[in-house]
DNA sequence: AACAATATGTTGCTTTAAGATACAAATTAG
DNA sequence: CTAATTTGTATCTTAAAGCAACATATTGTT
């Protein structure tokens, strides 16, 4: 794949081994399946999952959570704690995540720390600078420089918005998300998304690419795509239709599978929405596929050949329709971007670790 | 730039002055231009234009437009003739373009050419392969091995969609697309588009990205863009106001800029769909600026203001709006960047030109 | 069981691109 | 005229990758 030599691999792999962060599999696997071939067999490698980690922290609104993952990208460890971001400065929230982070790390561990990823709902350019993050109340922060004052070792350290953290994470639970164009949306209360090209996230010019919820959707109140297919407007509209106040998520889903009338009125009106919105995206970045997260994801299943059906409708036939796929986020998912950007950028070329002096060096954190 | 060596540097320079791309300047203009700096002069360099070339062709409806530009880019020669693609097989057709765009190389240039572009209207996957092509008919056809077969000479092919081609042209007219993200409207009868990421064209899943023509827009009947923008409904609308049959696109740009009311209600009605789309492609991709191009671009500058304040009403004051800029789109713009793929392509570090043998060898045509 | 065919790992050597060093050369400033 | 500064270049060094040959481990065939 890489067009490289055998005797070259075989040196590279040496020094991999030699370093640590490769071994050879003991288990051979080849055995086991049935399919065999003439000539010498090969040796299986395998990362050595333990030789580093990489620590990805979100600082929501109302929580920060955690998630720690090796260097074959497992995750870990991971944890959730309620925080209310707005109460604090920038400061405290930052010395708070990465506290949470590191909290169950042993000190003899720390030296395997290759990278911290911090996540946070806050537009930022690529070196964590935010100007306005009126979510939380931020004014002139440097996300990176502030995250570095707050670690406990001298590691490299990165910024990225949420919902694109979560992309980077979603690429990596996603496998066919590393080649080609992916547009992720993540659909709660508000909408979410982000696109990876390649794997890699495409961040736009000022890191808003994908920022898909604002989308304007054709309802006679002009509402965007937030609005419209959002966890508000579709539990509030089950709401009045059941005249009851307490109704959940499951519910509503329980009546879309059992196809209670009024439910259906809502969800068709979902995927009409939804089939809009896919259309526009493709029409702008042609995707190879549309991976759905967030607790209204669920609701695709159900009403997937309804969204077929719209987007024939407002597509040519000959228009390339995308995959539209699940994936079961979950609620690390930007916390794990976050660490995922750090393995990401440790496994990259430009790797500034291993540059210059092969032996324990101190990483750059620029 | 590159991080090369002083030393390296000067060694790939000597090779490529010895090989005649590149040549050192002889008038100076260090000492016409004021500044003078302590120390030994650097020797000025400059691009061996006439080393090579390369053509492009673009097989429209009703025309084939050809450019021929030269190692430095620039357009040598530019030819365009009345065709009717949809009378003739592809087979055809590219070998009329072929011989228009080398009719006029003499023999003894020949070998410098060192790729053939070809830019048509239809929806095509990297390679060149087009499965259908409603606009010509075409249908299931190999328009890179096409064109190899039908050229004289044995030189790099590459087929692109026309929307994309523009768009590289674009970035080498524009010299700001050269980095950042840069969306690329052309407003003729229809809206075509393409999207450049630090000069290279973002072709999308399968080469349909920027098509921003079907956006759908606000619009009682459900309008595209295309067709809310478009030259066609202009000159309709504002056919209709007036009452003459005979009127021309100058003649509506000449009342817009008289403020005659009339025109003023059609011109509005375009700022604010034209708004619309800026703000849809905004949210998606973020790009640092969007370049307009075609021939109903002119109209923008007269109601840019009224463009930015639909704009700022659609978006939430925080968010970035993208520089919009004029591009005077030449006829020939899609041919241009057809040429221009394979100078970008020539000067790539992936050139197979220069891969094993230093002195003439036939360059892969992959 | 022996041997051919096949594929992989490994060792030593070669190639090549880039960098390092030193020095010559060309300029400005004083 | 000299010092300071900067660039060009010749020679040597370094490092990464490839090449070639051979050892090794396996399957298939006689």
């Amino acid at each position: 794949m890489m067009g490289l030599n055998r005797s070259s691999s075989g040196n590279i792999i040496a020094e991999l081994t030699a370093a640590g962060f490769v071994r050879e599999v003991q288990d051979d696997a080849t055995k086991q399946s049935g399919y065999t071939r003439a000539g010498r067999p090969g040796i299986l490698l395998e990362l050595s999952a333990e030789a580093a980690f990489f620590l990805g922290a979100e600082v929501g609104v109302e929580h920060i959570t955690t998630v720690e993952i090796d260097l074959a990208a497992n995750i870990v460890r991971s944890t959730i704690e309620p925080f209310d971001a707005r109460s604090v400065p920038v400061e405290e929230a930052i010395r708070r995540a990465v506290a949470q982070a590191f909290r169950d790390v042993p000190q003899h561990k720390l030296g395997l720390c290759e990278g911290f990823g911090l996540s946070a709902p806050a537009q930022m350019d690529g070196n964590g600078h935010v100007s306005i993050g009126p979510i939380l109340g931020w004014r002139d922060v440097d996300l990176n420089e502030l995250t570095r004052a707050a670690l406990p070792i001298d590691v490299p350290v990165l910024a990225e918005n949420d919902a694109n953290a979560f992309a980077i994470g979603a690429t990596y639970t996603q496998a066919d998300a590393r080649s080609g164009v992916t547009m992720f949306m993540v659909i709660e209360s508000g909408v979410g998304g982000g696109i990876a090209i390649d794997g890699k996230l495409f961040r736009g010019g000022r890191g808003l690419a994908g920022e898909v919820g604002h989308l304007k959707v054709p309802d006679r109140e002009e509402r965007n795509l937030e609005q419209a297919i959002g966890l508000g407007r579709i539990m509030d509209k089950y709401r009045s239709s059941t005249g009851r106040a307490d109704v959940r998520l499951v519910d509503f889903l329980g009546d879309v599978r059992d196809r209670v009338p009024a439910a259906i009125v809502i969800a068709e009106d979902w995927a009409r929405m939804l089939a809009f919105a896919i259309v526009q995206v493709s029409r702008l970045i042609d995707p190879d596929r549309i991976v759905l997260g967030g607790s209204l994801a669920e609701l695709y299943p159900l009403v997937a050949a309804r969204v077929a059906a719209h987007i024939r409708e407002l597509q040519a036939p000959t228009f390339p329709i995308p995959d539209i796929v699940l994936n079961e986020s979950a609620a690390y998912g930007s916390a794990l971007g976050a660490a995922c950007m750090m393995h990401q950028r440790f496994l990259s070329l430009n790797n500034e670790r291993f540059a210059d002096d092969p032996s324990e060096g101190n990483a750059s954190t620029s």
